[in-house]
DNA sequence: GACCAGGCACATC
DNA sequence: GATGTGCATGGT
């Protein structure tokens, strides 16, 4: 038996440094899942613009965005990269919320969250990420959402292989830690926090609170 | 001007 | 199953 990863370690380390999160940025749990989207790949300031976008042009509903033409959605999605591929997987999404749900987000969290998972990777432009991130931040289950800076501090740790996959990652939290979906919630945003800061594309590390962590430290 | 950012689907071998 | 490519804006 090899020891446990030391995730309450990292996690302590990280909250006594960065201080609460409080994700996800967001005024309701729609706007989570438009979120979830848009930020496929891209920068989050201009994410917000997209959204900001949406909401002026009065979008920020589910019965809007599934009635308006994908054109006119796309151009308010410009900020945020990928425009006419977000388009799509914006009304994509909420077909099915509406579909599914009635555009209701209370029906949605009566749902068991692993039939849940697979009905949302099942939608065409909703992976692991943006499905996890979305039962997370916008349905509260206890999920842990993985993303590029979890893989790249996990693995310039030694935690992981570097040629791990996304469930490896996220069993590797669940396993580990107890199921907690406000932990979860506070852990990625921290993740993200601390990758953004200290732990750039370039394999050399900035100092950082979790430097002591560090194989041969 | 290159590189990066809270991915994902699809083609090709 | 692995690897490569298209999608696109805005900040550093």
């Amino acid at each position: 038996m090899s020891r446990p990863p030391p995730l309450e370690a990292y996690f302590r380390a990280l909250r006594r440094h960065f201080g609460p999160q409080r994700w996800w940025p967001a005024e309701t749990p729609f706007e989570v899942m438009v979120g979830a989207v848009l930020t496929q790949n891209a920068a989050w300031t201009n994410v917000e613009k997209a959204i900001l976008n949406l909401k002026a042009a009065g979008l920020m509903d589910p019965r809007r965005i599934h009635e308006v033409d994908a054109a006119t959605l796309a151009w308010a999605l410009r900020p945020a990269g990928y425009f006419n591929v977000k388009a799509g997987r914006l009304k994509n999404l909420v077909a099915w919320f509406l579909e599914r749900a009635g555009g209701s987000v209370e029906r949605l969290k009566e749902t068991d969250p692993a039939r849940l998972r697979e009905e949302l990777l099942g939608i065409r432009g909703i992976g692991r990420e943006t499905a996890d991130s979305i039962l997370l931040y916008a349905l509260g289950f206890p999920t842990f959402v993985v993303d590029a800076y979890t893989h790249r501090i996990l693995s310039r740790h030694g935690l992981v292989p570097e040629e791990t996959d996304y469930e490896e990652m996220k069993e590797l939290f669940e396993k580990n830690l107890p199921r907690d979906a406000r932990l979860y919630n506070e852990f990625h945003a921290l993740l993200v926090a601390a990758g953004k800061e200290f732990c750039r594309p370039v394999p050399r590390c900035a100092p950082c609170p979790l430097r002591r962590f560090l194989p041969g430290k």
